[in-house]
Order: structure tokens, then sequence, then C-alpha cells
DNA sequence: AGATTAATGACAGCGACTGACAATTGACAA
DNA sequence: TTGTCAATTGTCAGTCGCTGTCATTAATCT
């Protein structure tokens, strides 16, 4: 059983993240202060910085929890699915437990305008950026653990979550350019995107055909989920 | 013909580029003060910010040529050759020339110092992938322009950029992280990394044979550069 | 209830960055 | 050459993110 004194810390760190959330998509990230997120929850400033390292940490609160279960679910999917099919599966059986845990702390609607602005807001894109490529290399490692290879030899698992993780990326930025702010659009964006890895590298572009438009019937993506 | 007031701003801007990344290299980034810096050039804090917009930006000032020198060569390549090969020559094309250029403001061995201090100091590192995430606007749109594309119907430009600068992004920390801060062996580790793009996606990873390793004999890319 | 330990608040201070205004200095014409 | 104009710079004050320190409060344990 937990203690009140963990309760209340618990409250407490949820409050800042909540307020900050709510205060960051209204008035914007920049033009809010440490100051105005503290009168809100009526803490100090020096407790906020006790919970979060920096004004940034508070924004990626929420996002930490879904990338670890991301890796989590990445490193166990079935040892039959190649390495890049694995990423993907892992994906999109994360979507919804993921959804879920965020809604205890904040409102779904200020989650997915939250992760519009950092986006938008380069002073967070450039800490979201930074955050990913550590992402990349748990990911690497969750690979390499997968498949049983050493990373210092075998560069494929590297390479291969440098191309995923740089077009979710892409993917995602895509996303927030758009007037759909739910996470089924989101879904689909990144799966249109992730679909056209293999062609993009192909050497001959058919300049005819266009890729990524019209109805997402290209059902070329085996989802071997249970 | 350039006036005495544009070449006295070239010289404090250089100055400021030279005595900045001396400092950071030494000292490292987040030990080193603005003042510092300015005592050292011998002009005011408020004259640093009025030539650069905040401490990243004279961290970056080089690396900004290099990267224009490199759009720029992606766009001139021969049509003939696909996007994929095209992104490459550019990089292989670009080495020298930009070398050069930074060679004028600072010394090479500082560049190449300065260089692995970005992937290895967290802000830097930040601030070095949200430029690279404009940097594959700016080659998005370059590819599209290449193949007579529109960039809102066909994907493939996005995707294959994004590809692209994520892997060398990956490819540039870990070259960071070795001894060898030469330009050789960043270019070695590159394209080492640029040649798993493909197998790195393929379905069945043969675990027999390891890739990424052994002598660089692998000719697997065509130069086709005059 | 009293001792222990953790959480918090208050305060002072640093460094990045900005706005405003005065002082300086190169450019250009009379 | 000199005087005017505009660009460049220095000074100063102030905001904001963030940290160290220390006293105070509140939860836990005995």
């Amino acid at each position: 059983m937990t203690g009140l004194r963990e309760r209340k810390k618990q409250r407490t760190r949820d409050a800042l993240i909540r307020a900050s959330h709510e205060l960051f998509v209204t008035r914007g990230y920049d033009e809010t202060t440490i100051d105005e997120i503290t009168d809100v929850v009526d803490v100090s400033q020096r407790t906020f910085f006790r919970y979060f390292s920096s004004k940034e940490a508070v924004a990626f609160a929420l996002q930490d929890e879904v990338e670890t279960r991301f890796c989590v679910a990445a490193l166990n999917r079935p040892s039959q699915e190649s390495p890049a099919q694995a990423l993907r599966n892992a994906l999109t059986s994360t979507w919804t437990g993921a959804a879920e845990s965020v809604h205890k702390v904040v409102p779904m609607n200020i989650h997915m305008r939250m992760w519009r602005l950092i986006e938008t807001t380069p002073a967070l894109l450039a800490a979201h950026m930074w955050r990913s490529a550590e992402m990349e290399d748990r990911l690497t490692s969750v690979i390499a653990t997968r498949e049983g290879i050493d990373t210092t030899t075998d560069l494929r698992p590297r390479v291969l979550v440098a191309q995923f993780s740089g077009v979710m990326r892409s993917a995602g930025r895509q996303w927030a350019m758009t007037e759909d702010i739910t996470l089924r659009a989101m879904k689909i964006t990144i799966e249109k995107y992730l679909d056209l890895m293999g062609p993009a590298l192909d050497e001959n572009w058919s300049n005819g055909e266009s890729h990524g438009d019209g109805p997402s019937d290209t059902q070329s993506h085996s989802d071997t989920r249970q």
C-alpha cells in the first residue's frame, strides 16, 4: 500500500503536468513562464524544478511513458517477425494502451494539441529530436537483442532504426501541419509513410504512379498481432 | 569592392567564430560563457548577440555553409541519377570544397573536434537535430524539383530524405564516439552506413554474414561524379 | 509523543538573452 | 575637409530559466 507522502507527490506531479500542458497549448510554450505554472498548482518555483529537471521535461513527461511502452512492445514481438515488421507491429499494438494511461493525467484533446505544439515550437522540436536520438539507442539494442546480434560488428540494427525513426519523425511532423489532430489521423499518416520506406529507395521512380495519395486501401502491411 | 565597414564586420564575425569554437572544444560548450568569448574578441556581449542570435548559432555557423553546399550539389546532380544516388553523390562531391572554405575561418583540427562536440553535448545535439529537420525540408524540395514531383501528392521525396538524413545522423553520431576524428574516417563511416540502407529493410537478415565490418572493399556504390 | 527523514519555501545568484538609448564610427556629399 | 546621415557598438537595466543553500514544515518510524 502506498503511503500518504507518495500519493501527495504523485498528485502534485500530475497537477504540474496538467497545468503546464494546459497553459502550453493555450498560451504557447515560450509564452508560458514557470511562475505561471507554479501559481496555478500553488507550489514554489523551486519545487517545480525538484519534480522536473527543466521546462522541457514537463512538456515531455507523457511522451516518456508512450515511448517506453513502444520499446517494450518491440522487444516482445514474436521472433519470427523480421526486424522491420517487429518495429511496425510494435507501433500499431501500442496505440490504444498508451492513450489510456495518458488520459488519466491529461484530457486526450490537450495531449494531441501538445503533440502538435512539440512539432511547431522550435525549442520543443529540438528537445524532441534529442530525445528521439536517445530512443534510437534503446531501439537499436532491442533489435540487436531480438536477432542475437552484436551491435559493434553488425550495423544493420542501427541503420534500420535510424531509417525507421527518421521516417516516423517526418510523418509526425507532417501530421502536425494538418487540421485533423486526432489520434486516428496520426496513425494513418505514419503508416502511409512507413509503407513507402522500401519504394523510396528504388532506383527508378516511375513518375506515372503517385505514391502516398488516394484512399488508404493499400494493405501492403501484414499486421501479425494476436 | 567591399567597403571598410563590411570588411570590419566580416572580421569580427570570423573572430567570434574562431574564439568561441576554440573555447568550446577546449573548455566545453556549457562551461564557456558568452562573456568569455567576447573578452577574447574584445567586444561587448550585446554585440555578440547582434551577430549571432544565440550561443548555439555561433557553434553552427560553419556547419551552415557546409549544408548549403550539399543542397546545391544535390540539386545540380545529373538528372539520370536516381534520387538516392543523387543524394549520395552530392555528399561525396561536397567533402573537399566545404573543407577548404571552413579552413579559412577555423583550423581543420578544431572544426573536427567541434563536430564531435556537437554530438556529445546534449544542448548542441538538440540544436543539431532541430537544424537537420529544417535541412530535411530543403532537401525534400530539392528532390521534388529534380524529379518534377508535387510534394503534397507524392510522399516519396519526404520519406527518402527522412531515411537518408536519419542514417546520416546515426553515422555521424557513431563516428563521434571513435578515436579517429579525421574527415577521412567520418567519410568512411557514413558511406558504410549508407550502403546498408537497402539490406536493413530486407525481410530476412541472414545472420551468418555480418554487415558493416571488415575492410571497406565494398564497392557497392557507383560514384558518377565527373 | 518524540526522533528521524523527506518535502517544501524563501532567498540569493548565475548565465542566456532582449529592449532602449546614448556614443562612436564609417560613408557620402557639399 | 568638413558636416551630415546611417550603421555599428557599448552601457544599463531587466526578464527568464535554473541552481545552491538553509531554515521550516510535514510525514514516517519507534
